[in-house]
DNA sequence: AATGTGCATTTCATTATTTGCAACGGCATT
DNA sequence: AATGCCGTTGCAAATAATGAAATGCACATT
C-alpha cells in the first residue's frame, strides 16, 4: 500500500464519521501504527487537506478540500452547468433528484434534491453509489467505456437488499435494455421500497462521465409514471451533457 | 520533502494550471523525476484524486475530491450556513462580496457574488488571499489566535501593489484599528484600485475562522460608503458565527 | 497531594518503499 | 529511414517510512 494511498484512506476515514476523530480512534480504523497514523496526518495538515483542533487535538478535514474541489469545478463546471437542469427536473417531476459523477470508486453523488413530498427517498451528498445495485448505475454503464463495463461485469456484485442483482448475466441484460431505452429503470436493488429512473451524462466522447436520476417511493410509481419519469429524465441527462460540451459530438472540453 | 506532500502538490499543479495536463509538463513543473511523478499520479488516480484520459494520456483532477469536499461540508456546513448571507449582504450593497475560510496557506475564497455593476472586483473562487494584504486577512487576524497573528508578523510580507503593507509594525497597527472597529478596511493592497470591507467570522472559541468582505472600485467607496459597509459586513459576520455556532459563545461544533 | 490511566508525541535502529537512471517501444514529424 | 518526444518499465541505490518503546501531558481517581 502506498504512502498517498493510506494519506488518503485516512481522510476518507475522516470524512466518514464524526467530524473530528482523535489520533489513537483513527490509527485503529486505519490499520496503521500511532506513529505513522500521525505522521501522515501531519503531512496532511501542513498542506491544508486536515486541521487539527489546538486544544482538543482532534483532526478534521480541512479547507484545502475545498480549494481543490473549487480548482476541478473551475475548470471542469460540472455542477455549474448541471444544477440548474436538476432543479428543473426536480421542479417538474415533484420527487427526489440525484446528480452523480464517475469515479473509479463509483458514482459520486455530487448533487441531490429531495422531494418536498413527507414520504421521500433520502440520499446522501458524497455517498458513492455500487454501479451493479442503481438505476445511475446500470445507466451509466449502458453508455460506458467498454473497459469500465468489463470491469464492472467481471468484478464482485455484492447483495444490498434481496432484490439487488447478482450475477452477471442478469446485469448485463438490465444494461442492454438501458442502452436500447436511452434511460434505465432501478427497483429497489440499493434501498427497498425505492424504485429510480436514471439517464447518463455523455462526454464529449459518447462515453458515459455520470448520471442523473429521480427516485421515488415504490408506492407512488405506476407503470405510467415510470415511463413518464423515462423521458423527461432521458432529456435531463443529454441537456446536461450538451451544456458542458456543446452540441457537437466528438468536441474536447475546452 | 514526505510522498505525501509531493502527491498534493501535484493536485495544486493540477488545480493551477490547465484543465489537463501531460506527464512530462507535470514533473518539469513539480521538479520531480518523470517515473516518480507518473508513480504519484498512479496512486493518486487509484484513489480518485486525480482521472487520466484513457486516448490522450493526459491528467486533471478527479471527482473524489469532489466528494472529499462535499464530505466536510456535511460534518462542518460553512457554506451551507454562509451561502444566504452572503446573498443578502451582496443585495443590499450591489457590490461583490466574496467569502473566505482559513487555511495554513492563507484565506481560502470559498464563494463570490459578484456586483451586477459593469465596473466591479473580480475575485475567483478558490483563490488564496495572504493574510496581510487584503482586508479579509486583517480582518481575520484582528480575531485569530495569537500563535497565527504572530507567524503572519514574523513571516515575509510580499508587495502586491505599491500600497501593500510591507512592515510588521505598520501591520500590527491596521490589525489593531480592525480588533477595536469591528472590521477591517483594506486600500488597494492586494489589487490596485480597489478598496474592501471586511469583517471575521468567529468560531466557537472566539477566534477567527474566517472572513467575509465586500469588495467595491475605489472611486465608488466614498469615505460615508466605508462606514456603512463596515456596520454591515460586520453583522454579516456575526450572523454567520450564530448560524454556525449558535449564539452561545464557547459552544463546540455539534 | 499523590497516584494511575489514557492519550499524544518523540526517538531511533530497522525495513521497505520510493527514487532516478537508463533502456524500450510507440508515435509523429522531418 | 531517421530524429525527437513522450509515456512506460526494470533495477540498484538512496531515502523515507515504519513500529516498538520511551517520554511527556492532562485529567481522573484515590
Amino acid at each position: 500500500m502506498s504512502t498517498v494511498a493510506k494519506a488518503i484512506s485516512l481522510l476518507e476515514l475522516l470524512g466518514g464519521g464524526a467530524p473530528e476523530a482523535a489520533l489513537a480512534d483513527l490509527a485503529r480504523a486505519a490499520g496503521f501504527d500511532k506513529a505513522t497514523t500521525r505522521r501522515l496526518l501531519v503531512s496532511l495538515i501542513a498542506q491544508g487537506l486536515v486541521e487539527q483542533d489546538e486544544t482538543t487535538r482532534l483532526y478534521r478535514l480541512g479547507a484545502g478540500l475545498t480549494r481543490l474541489a473549487l480548482m476541478r469545478e473551475a475548470q471542469f463546471p460540472f455542477l455549474r452547468m448541471a444544477v440548474p437542469v436538476v432543479e428543473m427536473l426536480a421542479a417538474e417531476t415533484g420527487e427526489t433528484v440525484h446528480l452523480s459523477e464517475y469515479s473509479k470508486r463509483g458514482l459520486i453523488t455530487v448533487q441531490v434534491i429531495e422531494s418536498a413530498k413527507a414520504n421521500r427517498v433520502s440520499v446522501q451528498l458524497g455517498d458513492v453509489l455500487p454501479m451493479h445495485a442503481t438505476a445511475s448505475g446500470i445507466a451509466f454503464l449502458a453508455f460506458a467505456e467498454e473497459r469500465i463495463r468489463q470491469g464492472i461485469l467481471a468484478g464482485p456484485l455484492p447483495a444490498f437488499t434481496p432484490f439487488t442483482i447478482g450475477d452477471a448475466a442478469t446485469l448485463a441484460d438490465h444494461v442492454a435494455a438501458a442502452r436500447a431505452r436511452g434511460h434505465s429503470i432501478g427497483a429497489q436493488g440499493f434501498e427497498e421500497g425505492v424504485m429510480s429512473v436514471a439517464a447518463p451524462i455523455l462526454g464529449a466522447d459518447g462515453y458515459s462521465i455520470g448520471a442523473i436520476a429521480v427516485a421515488a417511493p415504490r408506492v407512488r410509481t405506476q407503470k405510467a409514471d415510470i415511463e413518464r419519469l423515462g423521458v423527461i429524465v432521458t432529456a435531463a441527462g443529454r441537456e446536461i451533457g450538451e451544456r458542458l460540451f456543446g452540441r457537437l459530438p466528438g468536441q474536447k472540453r475546452a
